[in-house]
DNA sequence: CGCCCGATTGACTTAGATCAACGTCGGTGG
DNA sequence: CCACCGACGTTGATCTAAGTCAATCGGGCG
């Protein structure tokens, strides 16, 4: 699924992760999301698809074609239903990283990002990145070397463990949540 | 409509235009987007608002109670299509602002606001602007300063004509065009 | 073993923010 | 009627957070 490209499918994602992005000309990136296995693809998108998709690693999807997807979703209003609380529910956090593009510094758009990975670890604080650093920047509007920068800082400051890049420990959850959220220093 | 606030109604604007917004603790603001006559309110919501909405001036609009139209709507499959369209729609723009606010240059940004304003005003590229240099900042992830002296730099470049802080004239909607794309100079 | 790719770290640069002064206009009251 | 005031906008000087450029590290793979 490529921007611009006419939308013939919807997607459901079965295993592994997809980043979602758009390009400027010059190779600029800007990573709109990433997608988790259960994530559904494709509601943002009009005639034309308004992102591409790339896999992270083996993945696995369902694809409906388009007009059958819509036949099926008229005859089932609940399906439809769910559909629009998916769709109010990503405007809800599109509008919450415009705040965070727009106006928050690179150490709050870290522990956000941070944050953001945690529950579905549950108490542990275990966090795997399926993404690379290049990744994680291009979602924060942010340079890997940035990135970089503030995961060794929150390190320093005994915030976070990381014994390997890709795999990480939440160690001060309070702190980083003040931080994501700008309460005073 | 206020962030955070039991999602209580929709709303459809008649008149006026309203400026939808978050906020940081320390009063840092991010505009989410203005919203014109015809436009609907709410569909970016769960449970609460994500967002707060505050008028531009005078504004009227309809209230649509959330459970009386949650009714209507699945008594009508042909509106609950037509919000789910709304919705999808959103979805797009909002991730063209995400590639603007992540990656695009303070030049570019203006230049591409510009240019979203354009439409309505048809061939005259007369534009009128309801909102403050503040909103548009807010807007677009910049500071007041900078917006003003990019609209002074296009002015000097003989793109925008601007007799008056909010009425402006779009002179070269083709290179306004090409900068907003970034491509190449 | 040596290569390559991704991540980290350091030195330096810069786009845009911040701080500050000034201009302009519309409203208010003397 | 016009002098004052406050809000909004513009412009200039300076500062800084984050970007760029560059060197180094480290682990997986052929």
């Amino acid at each position: 699924m490529m921007e611009g490209e006419p939308a013939a499918s919807y997607h459901n994602i079965t295993m592994g992760f997809v980043r979602l992005h758009k390009s400027l000309p010059d190779g600029r990136e800007q990573v709109t999301g990433f997608a988790r296995p259960g994530d559904f693809l494709g509601l943002a998108s009009e005639d034309n698809y308004g992102v591409t998709a790339t896999a992270i690693g083996p993945v696995t999807l369902c694809r409906f074609p388009r007009d059958r997807f819509r036949k099926l979703m008229h005859a089932l209003p609940t399906l439809e239903d769910r559909l629009l609380g998916v769709a109010s529910h990503e405007l809800v956090i599109a509008q919450e990283r415009m705040l965070l593009l727009g106006r928050k510094t690179a150490r709050e758009r870290v522990a956000s990002f941070l944050l953001d990975l945690a529950p579905p670890c549950g108490e542990t604080g275990l966090i795997q990145l399926p993404m690379t650093r290049t990744d994680i920047a291009d979602y924060l509007g942010l340079t890997i070397e940035t990135v970089s920068r503030t995961l060794s800082t929150f390190r320093r400051e005994k915030r976070i463990e990381m014994k390997v890049p890709n795999q990480l420990l939440l160690l001060d959850r309070n702190g980083l949540t003040r931080i994501a959220q700008a309460s005073a220093l």
